[in-house]
RNA sequence: GGUCUCGUAGCUCAGUUGGAUAGAGCAACAGCCUUCUAAGCUGUGGGUCUUUGGUUCGAAUCCAAACGGGAUCACCA
């Protein structure tokens, strides 16, 4: 049963009596803040219009004629224009009894929601972004589970494209057949290792030449190269402001970079791999193996699963194929050098590439060419893209070129965009190497939660093995519950050298507040007494205000799928553990000499304990039996 | 420059279908372990909710403008 909604019915339907009103009613009914008696604060101002009488005398005059009809309603009060209500505690009692923290009568179960997330390359091991987007689309998906509806989760892995080759030249070029068994190295780390070696390849055949281009010598370019390449030299020289000079020194650098040889050779081995060659086919399956091997190992520490894998290399041909209908179609448009292209000026965005001048794919060929497949096999209702804001645009386009495609359930495309996460210096730049390793930062978490835990020295009766769990458990909490408490839309700064707090609003204090629990219902045998004598109870605030945090549970996790938040889960379950703490200090349980109330007591820890449980699951989060 | 987005305490964040005196945690300071786990609890200080104007009985929340961050406008993914 949903309280807020009860006592909203129940005050349109008496409003409506006292006021002879037959209009359709939206009441504005919040919680009663902590400075003022009540349960529920019903804001009178927009009703005057109705009573004709000024602010507190209506909600006066409610007050008295709902206390009278409504039974559950114990009592009232009014300040200025807010009606503040009490329910009996009878009531919040009887409630309790029925309290359970996952949500019921749902009516979302026919609805299939395909959740994407992860969605890596393969070229490089992933890092602080990707563990927002994993634990983001891990957390997502369960809430919505949680909220009814029908979830399949599904990583998409971006395992070819040019990205894929550069790795792959270099290692070619580099490589002395260093494979992970023979270095010891982490298979994803490895690949990454070889892409970062192309980038110095790379650097050194196009430094020079740029250097060059600088002072205008253009002898090592061809005519057609040239042309370009001055026209941008000339701007440079012109630039009035050092922004201006920056921009043109970038294309200037793109256009050299693909000037050099060590580039062409990546191109044409893309052109060899799209065309099946064995050798190249050979070396990326290889190469790609190593990866998800080491991306295992990363998705296992991080607690994230999928229920389903596609992979660009499969979904790509279909992009092209699905291209070329639309050329036949005529919604799109080849220029001079072949290449393919979607005019979506008349929607105020610009042209967009579909396909290159020789035939190879891009990026928005294969997202075009997943998404007919996967409606093809999943008829999903609602496409959740978990994908960082950087990719605002793209997925604008993505969704309006399959409408104009023709394919209708393209607008069920929704692109979860979380913002990026930053570091107190700035943003994170792999040039700069200020990238966080994800393997690196959850290894440190860990390390961290050992030290702490060694302080505080209450565990050494563990095994290792045990102990081993529980800092896992702990530094991992800290972690998730860290950037998942933060609002996902929001950018949000992480800083790794204070590694993270386990005090205050953490992960480990919402944890610590369970083994409080635990620990507890240990002590009683693990009996707890299933009835208790409710009228007899003494109406205390403590009490009644953790049965109302508890009532506020499914719809908190309703709202949290509807707005893809599981921060608003986060939050709340803070609000709990936080009250717990305070009442746990201030009530005794056990101890208690009042055998029916510490009945009832008991029950509510573990009804809490029970809603702490359920809600850190859906963030992900493991909690330990002691800590 | 166009478009999008964000701006709340020293720091990290809540709070936004418009409601009461804007909340937490961290950091600082002062207390609380002979009693169910002190990874806890209590208290103190800390705010022009970027600014200005508008709408309203009422604005951190809605609208407009300005200022300041960020993203994007790639034949990278």
């Amino acid at each position: 049963m949903n309280i807020k909604q009860w006592l909203a019915d129940t005050l349109k339907t008496s409003i409506s009596e006292l006021y002879s009103n037959n209009e359709p009613l939206t009441l504005s009914i919040q919680e009663t803040n902590k400075e003022f008696e009540g349960d529920f604060t019903l804001v009178c101002f927009p009703l005057t219009k109705l009573s004709r009488k000024k602010p507190f005398e209506t909600a006066q005059e409610i007050g008295e004629f709902i206390k009278q009809k409504e039974s559950n309603i114990e009592n009232f009060n009014v300040v200025n224009g807010f009606l503040n209500i009490s329910l009996t505690f009878e009531f919040w009692v009887n409630y309790f009894l029925t309290f359970t923290p996952n949500v019921t009568n749902t009516d979302n179960s026919k609805i299939h929601v395909m959740v994407e997330y992860s969605s890596p390359n393969t070229n490089k091991p992933l890092h602080l972004g990707h563990i927002r987007n994993n634990l983001l689309g891990a957390s997502v998906a369960k809430v919505m589970s949680a909220a009814g509806y029908h979830v399949t989760k599904v990583n998409l892995v971006n395992d070819r494209g040019i990205h894929i080759c550069k790795s792959m030249l270099a290692w070619q070029k580099a490589g002395k057949n260093e494979t992970p068994a023979s270095t010891g190295i982490k298979g994803d780390h490895l690949v990454g290792n070889y892409y970062v070696a192309f980038d110095k390849l790379l650097k050194a055949e196009a430094n020079p030449l740029i250097e060059a281009a600088l002072v205008k010598d253009y002898s090592k370019f061809n005519a057609e190269a040239v042309l370009k390449i001055s026209a941008i030299v000339d701007r440079i020289e012109l630039a009035k402001d050092d922004e201006k000079k920056e921009a043109a020194l970038g294309e200037l650098k793109m256009l050299i970079n693909n000037q050099t040889p060590i580039m062409n050779e990546a191109q044409e081995m893309l052109r060899k791999w799209e065309n099946g060659d064995t050798e190249v086919v050979n070396l990326w399956k290889t190469m790609n193996g190593w990866v998800y091997a080491g991306f295992e190992e990363t998705y296992k520490k991080m607690g994230v699963t999928f229920d389903r894998f596609y992979y660009e290399s499969n979904t790509y041909v279909l992009g092209k194929n699905i291209v070329e209908e639309g050329l036949n179609k005529g919604v799109l448009f080849k220029k001079d050098d072949n290449s393919v292209w979607i005019d979506l000026t008349a929607d105020g965005l610009d042209q967009k590439l579909l396909l290159r001048g020789d035939g190879t794919s891009v990026y928005m060929t294969q997202d075009i060419g997943t998404a007919v497949l996967r409606n093809e096999e999943l008829h999903c209702s609602k496409y959740v893209y978990v994908v960082g804001n950087e990719q605002d645009y793209h997925f604008k386009v993505l969704s309006l070129i399959l409408q104009k495609l023709g394919y209708d359930w393209a607008k069920g495309i929704y692109h979860l965009s979380y913002g990026m996460v930053d570091l107190p210096t700035g943003k994170m730049k792999s040039r700069e190497g200020t990238v966080v390793d994800a393997d690196d930062l959850m290894e440190l978490v860990v390390e961290e939660a050992k030290k702490k835990s060694e302080e505080l020295g209450k565990n050494e009766d563990f095994t290792e093995a045990e102990k081993a769990v529980l800092y896992e458990q702990v530094g991992m909490a800290a972690l998730k519950y860290f950037i998942l408490k933060v609002d996902p839309k929001k950018r949000m700064i992480f800083n790794p050298s204070e590694s993270i707090d386990i005090n205050g609003n953490t992960g480990p204090f919402i944890q610590y507040a369970h083994t409080r629990i635990k620990s507890l219902i240990k002590k009683a045998d693990g009996k707890v007494p299933q009835t208790f004598e409710s009228s007899t109870l003494p109406n205390e605030t403590t009490h009644r205000s953790l049965v109302r945090l508890l009532s506020q549970n499914q719809d908190i996790i309703e709202e949290a799928a509807k707005e893809y938040s599981p921060a608003l889960v986060a939050n709340h379950t803070y609000e709990l553990a936080k009250s717990f703490n305070q009442f746990y200090h201030d009530f005794p349980i056990l101890q208690e000499e009042d055998k029916n109330l510490a009945a009832f007591r008991l029950q509510l820890i573990e009804k809490i304990g029970a809603t702490l449980r359920y809600n850190m699951d859906l963030l992900g989060i493991e909690l330990p039996e002691r800590m």
